[in-house]
DNA sequence: AGGATTAAGGTCAGTATTAGTCAAAGAAAG
DNA sequence: CTTTCTTTGACTAATACTGACCTTAATCCT
């Protein structure tokens, strides 16, 4: 963790536990005078690791009062939701659908940093030796890797 | 006698042993320009000595405030076996070859029955659902979790 | 009421900063 | 002498950051 993009993002991850609702609003500018950079700074670090896809619902208003608020999507039952995300994943996955899933099964406490790692370096490894059909072999491994854990985890 | 690759080597193992977490992380242009070589080479060391099949996870990131980052993954001594069972599994795998494996590591306490049971589960899902290549990705998917338990559970 | 002003946030393209890849050249080993 | 391992560098790719310009909403002022 060490760009400026890092520190920003711990920080709302920081706000988002300390909420009840599991959501904050805050104001660009503020944020942006707050770390000393230009408020465009804001919207970067939001739409790189506050997406949808890891978990996370961005709304906004421009003008007077206006904000940013980040909620992060609380499912009733984790795991089940984590399994109905595995059974959606095509024939094909691409690293960085493969890094949105990872950091959402992460920040949901589903997997652990250790987890991630490895299961990054068994998937880049075995992706690696072969030079047809990455993201066919990428899908596989991530469904088969993240399902087995689930399952004996559960 | 000894190679700059080795020199390298031995450096970031070093730093490994002197690490409480069993991690470092470095910048690749950084330690290029300590041992005055281009950069690239230092990718040739991590691909050829911290491999995952020698207990290193590797992972990096570009851009600003990039890094690589290295971790030492330690098994125990009967596992140690089991990793070296892993290794001999060639590109290939049959059906066959899979069970033996399977039945050896569940004789041995290393797996439990119901591991078995879902790994041959995952493992026949996925390989069905591919017409070609089934011992490529049979191989590969056995591999994988095999490895991640190991390594989870060591 | 309605235009002018003020107060937010959004977009995008350009620059900077890293690391990765690959193939060819060179060195060492068998 | 052949094969395998090492080293290099040109090219590629990813990520971070900035600033100029744009859009939207609230409020003020006649």
């Amino acid at each position: 963790m060490s760009t400026l993009a890092d520190h920003i993002e711990a920080y709302i991850k920081k706000m988002l536990r300390g909420s009840q609702t599991n959501s904050v609003e805050l104001s660009r500018a503020q944020l942006a005078d707050d770390f000393a950079c230009v408020p465009s700074q804001i919207n970067y670090v939001l739409s790189t690791r506050f997406t949808l896809e890891r978990g996370y619902v961005v709304e906004s208003r421009r003008g007077g009062g206006g904000y940013i608020r980040i909620g992060h999507v609380q499912v009733d039952d984790g795991y089940a939701h984590a399994i109905k995300i595995l059974k959606s994943i095509g024939s094909e996955l691409d690293e960085k659908q493969m890094d949105n899933i990872l950091a959402y099964l992460k920040d949901h406490h589903l997997l652990t940093a250790r987890d991630c790692q490895l299961i990054r370096g068994i998937v880049q490894q075995e992706v690696g030796s072969v030079t047809q059909g990455k993201a066919i072999l990428r899908a596989s491994l991530i469904r088969s890797l993240l399902f087995f854990i689930l399952k004996t985890r559960s």
